[in-house]
DNA sequence: GCACTGTATTTCGGTGACGAAATTTCGGCA
DNA sequence: TGCCGAAATTTCGTCACCGAAATACAGTGC
């Protein structure tokens, strides 16, 4: 039998369903709604990838410029490439890209720091302000489109139980 | 005050707590529960990715190796490059280039199919479903840990409530 | 002052992913 | 039959990312 054992024999069935369906059989031990609901999680996050580059892209950004603006601006503005980093969970190769690029585009400046000279000060100039908040209302957008069709208090349930997996993961293995 | 209006004083805070404070001052129209639901699923699914490389790593393979051979054990061992498109989610492109990688180490077999000659037979060799079978008791182990703190009903509701936001995006804009 | 260890950042080489365009084949329809 | 739009896959050019090594500096011990 295809259908959730303890669901409404016609409630609206995903692609998800479908695809726990299709491994059942091949992996009898896996549990449906573990699978379930790592499988949505990682679809969904990928959707709202795709989405907010689609979005930022109408502001003449692309989705890892606009993060990288993003969490300078959460910052105050001002930086060194290691906070960048932690924040965004990159390979410290990787954030010398993205500032080069930055930079050439007139979005961030990059001066020696005078207090550690090991470090760079990375400070958001104003066109980069402009262009971070202009495309900020288009992000969350859709974010407000999809959980939206929750109620407020499944909202606060799902945010809960995630919060107590996350505390979990935070405690470490 | 810092706290989410809603929840125990004392309930244990995790890192996303935190980073929904430092926003709300920032953008006071966020929704802390969609902010802290969809930002713990981004940080979630990207541990489970690092794990999961990780772990298939220690039997000679990458994530994306093993996510390819897994699918295609899941559909029994032949599939279409198509197939796999849709359910990786890739771009046509980036199929091409994991199925010649994974032909070069001898796990998948790449014949052009009789039927509809457009298409193209993937077969898992008897070398890729062991490599895949190795690795499989691997992957899932942090998936039970980390959901494992969760109730039977509790993993149910967190399935459903996705289920409902999956639908949602599905159903397309 | 000098060696040593640790930290911050960049450079280099290589790989996977993507979009766009080309190629081959299918299926319908005149 | 012959055409034509759609589908499946590959090729091509480009880009971001990563790991590892290199560079530059800080802090500590001697």
């Amino acid at each position: 039998m295809a259908e959730h054992p303890h669901r409404h024999p016609t409630a609206p069935r995903d692609w998800v369903d479908g695809h726990v369906d299709r491994w059942q059989p091949v992996l009898p031990e896996l549990d449906p709604d573990i699978e379930g609901a790592v499988t949505r999680m990682q679809r969904l996050v990928r959707h709202l990838g795709r989405v907010r580059e689609q979005g930022v892209a109408e502001h003449g950004l692309h989705k890892h410029e606009f993060d990288t603006l993003h969490v300078l601006a959460g910052r105050g503005g001002h930086a060194a490439p290691s906070d960048l980093r932690t924040d965004l969970n990159l390979a410290p190769a990787s954030v010398t890209g993205r500032l080069e690029a930055l930079e050439r585009r007139g979005y961030i400046s990059r001066t020696p720091s005078t207090e550690d000279r090991r470090k760079v000060d990375i400070v958001l100039t104003d066109a980069g302000r402009a262009a971070w908040h202009e495309a900020l209302d288009v992000v969350g957008r859709e974010e407000h489109r999809l959980l939206g069709v929750l109620t407020v208090e499944e909202r606060r349930t799902l945010s809960d139980l995630l919060r107590k997996v996350m505390l979990v993961q935070e405690a470490g293995g």
